[in-house]
DNA sequence: AGTTAATACTAGAGCGCTCTAGATTTGCGG
DNA sequence: CCGCAAATCTAGAGCGCTCTAGTATTAACT
C-alpha cells in the first residue's frame, strides 16, 4: 500500500517539494496561485502529509506527550478535557499513553512517550516512585498533574486541605470515632491521612486508619470487618471515591444505611459520586481546572525552558451531598 | 537538548550503527558479547532509540491506530483494555487518538491516526456518517467496533437481539406502556429502536418513543413530561445506562419510586449501572470482549490484507437488576 | 530603463533510523 | 594448516519530510 508522498504532489503541480512544504505548513512565502494548485492536487491524489517523517525532519515540531493512569478513572477523562482546552490549538499534536491501574505499565508508557521524541510530558496519576521518574525528568520536561514529583512543574490539589475538610465536617457533626480507609498505592494518600490526623488532633480524638486496596471489592472485605464490630465507627473518609463506594456496598451488605448508622464520605468527585441514588458526600479535586492549569504549564515550560520550576496548588472544595449526617440520629 | 544517537552509541562501542540497530531489535546476527557491550554503552549514555526514525526507515513497524469516541464513557475504557489484552505484544505500538462526545473531533483524530502511518485503525464509538469514513477506509484497514462500518472488519454487538430482550423481559413482566427513550446521535440506536419494535409488535403492543440526547441532563428534562402525564408510562427502555441514569433522576424528582411504579432498563453495562444503590437492569454488550476480538480481527487483517472483510457479531446478555419488576405491584 | 527590494520559488543536505548487499571473521572437518 | 560455510559485522542508500542558502521573478521607486 504505497501511499502519497509529498514528492508525488510536487511532480503532479509542477513545483518544488519544498514549496509544497510551505503551502501545507501554512507558512509564508507561496502566493495565493500556487497554494490553490497545490492544495487542489493534494486533494486529487488524496495527500495525507507524513507526520512521522515532518517530526524527524523538524526540530521545531512541538508535540506533547500525554500520560493517563486509567481510563476507567473518569477523573483522568476530566483531566484530560481542561488539558485539551488549556492547549487549544497545541492538542493537535498530543500524542497519548495510557497506564494500567496497578502501574505497571507506566514504565512501558512513558518510554513509549520519550521514544516518540514528545518535547514535554503532562502526567496524570503517575504511580512510579519519585526515583524511577528521575530518568525521565532529566530527558523530557514534566508537568505532573494531581501529584508532586520532584524535578517536576507541579499542579497538584492540596490534598491536606481536602482532607482536613472533609474530616472536620464528620467531627462538626458530631462525629467522634471516624476510620479513614487509607490506600497505600494510591497517589496522595500520604497527605489526605496527613490532613486527617491533623483533624482529628486538633478536636482531641483518637485516629483510627485501615489499609485497603485500590479495587472497590477488596475495599469492600476490607471495611466490612470494621463495619461489624461492636464499637464501629459512626463514619467513614475514604481515601477516594472508588473506595468510598466500596464502604457503601459494605454497609448495605451489613444492613446499616447511610447516613443514618454511617457516615460516608469520598474524595475526588468523581463522575459516579454524583450520581443519583448515591449522591456521595465527597471532595471535589477540580480536575478539570487541574487539566487546564497543567496545559498552562507546559505552555510555559516549552516557552521558557529554563525558567525554574512551578508548583501549583488548588484548593479542593467538600461537597456536601447525601451520605453524611449526624451519628446515630441521621439528623442533617 | 540534544538526543543521544544510535550513532553515539555505535561510535562508544567501536561498532557500527547498524549493529546497534540490529541488537536493540533483539535481531539475530550480534553475538551475544557484542550485544552485551552495546547494551552497557547505551545504557551508560541513556540511549532511548527513536521511535520516528525507526518508523520512518522501516516499511515493516506494524503500529495500530485505536480511536476512542470518549474518555468518559467508560466502555471504551472496557474496549481498550480487551484490545490490549488481545493484542498482547503488538501493543507496545498503539497509538492513541481521542474524539468528542460530540463527534467533533473524529474527523481530526482519525487524520492524526493517518498521518502518523498507523497500519490499521481499530475504532471505538465512531460517530462519523459511513460517507466520511470512506476516506479513511480507503487508505488504511479499518476494525470498527460496537458500529458497523461498510468497507471495514466490523465487531460488533447485536443490539437487535439485545434490545428485544430487553423489551421482552418488560412485556414478559406484564408492562404494556413501555416508552422507548431514543439518541439519533448515538451508536446503535436504530437497531435498538427496532428490537424494540419488533418485540412490542409480536406482543400485539403499540410503541412509544421519545427522542432524547446524549447527556444526562437533557435526557432527565425530555423524559420529565412524559413522566408527569396522566396516562403515563409503566416502564422505560433507555437506548443505554447514561439516559437510563437520567430516567432515574427525573423518576425520583417527580415521586416516582423505582421500579415500584416505573421500571427502567438500560443498556450497555456500564460501570455506573453496576454501582450499589443504582443496580440498573441493562444489556450486556461485553464490551471487554468485543475489544479482544477486535484485536484479532486487526492482527488477521494484518497479517492477511486481502482477506474478504469480516463480521462479528457478539450477542448481548441481559442482566436483571433491581431497576425493573411487575408492573404498579412492584412484585419482582 | 536601471537599481533595489521584496516576493516566489528551488536545490540539496540532513533528521535517526532500517535494510540490502557485501566484507570480514570464526569454526571446523579433513 | 587449508578450505569453505556459517556467523558476525559494516558501508551506504534510502524513508518523507524540513530547513538553509541560494536563484529567479516580480514590484517599487527613482
Amino acid at each position: 500500500m504505497k501511499s502519497v508522498t509529498m514528492e508525488d504532489v510536487a511532480r503532479a503541480a509542477g513545483v518544488s517539494r519544498a514549496l509544497v512544504s510551505l503551502a501545507y505548513r501554512n507558512a509564508p512565502g507561496v502566493s495565493v496561485k500556487t497554494r490553490e494548485r497545490i492544495f487542489r492536487t493534494g486533494r486529487e491524489l488524496n495527500y495525507q502529509p507524513n507526520r512521522i517523517a515532518a517530526s524527524l525532519a523538524s526540530k521545531s515540531q512541538t508535540s506533547i506527550g500525554v500520560f493517563l493512569s486509567d481510563l476507567h478513572n473518569d477523573l483522568f477523562a476530566d483531566i484530560f478535557d481542561g488539558l485539551r482546552q488549556g492547549l487549544g490549538d497545541e492538542s493537535r499534536h498530543l500524542v497519548l499513553a495510557v497506564g494500567s491501574i496497578d502501574g505497571q505499565r507506566d514504565n512501558a508508557a512513558l518510554d513509549t512517550l520519550v521514544q516518540s521524541r514528545v518535547d514535554l510530558i503532562v502526567a496524570a496519576g503517575l504511580l512510579l516512585a519519585d526515583h524511577d521518574l528521575a530518568t525521565y525528568t532529566s530527558t523530557t520536561p514534566l508537568v505532573s498533574t494531581a501529584r508532586v514529583v520532584p524535578g517536576a512543574d507541579n499542579v497538584f490539589t492540596n490534598n491536606l486541605s481536602g482532607a482536613r475538610q472533609a474530616t472536620e465536617h464528620l467531627i462538626g457533626l458530631g462525629h467522634q470515632r471516624i476510620v479513614f480507609l487509607a490506600n497505600p498505592r494510591s497517589d496522595g494518600y500520604l497527605e489526605r491521612g496527613m490532613g486527617y490526623r491533623q483533624a482529628m488532633g486538633e478536636a482531641g480524638l483518637e485516629t483510627w486508619e485501615i489499609a485497603s486496596s485500590y479495587a472497590r471489592h477488596e475495599a469492600e472485605a476490607d471495611i466490612g470487618a470494621v463495619l461489624r464490630s461492636s464499637h464501629r465507627p459512626t463514619a467513614v473518609f475514604a481515601h477516594n471515591d472508588r473506595s468510598a463506594l466500596g464502604v457503601l456496598d459494605a454497609a448495605r451488605h451489613y444492613g446499616l444505611s447511610v447516613p443514618e448508622d454511617l457516615s460516608v464520605v469520598g474524595y475526588d468527585n468523581s463522575s459516579a459520586s454524583r450520581l443519583p441514588g448515591l449522591e456521595l458526600t465527597t471532595v471535589d479535586i477540580h480536575a478539570r481546572q487541574l487539566g487546564e492549569l497543567s496545559a498552562h504549564a507546559a505552555l510555559t515550560r516549552l516557552a521558557e525552558p529554563t525558567d525554574a520550576l512551578q508548583s501549583i496548588s488548588i484548593d479542593p472544595t467538600l461537597l456536601v451531598r447525601g451520605t453524611s449526617s449526624h451519628p446515630a440520629t441521621g439528623r442533617k
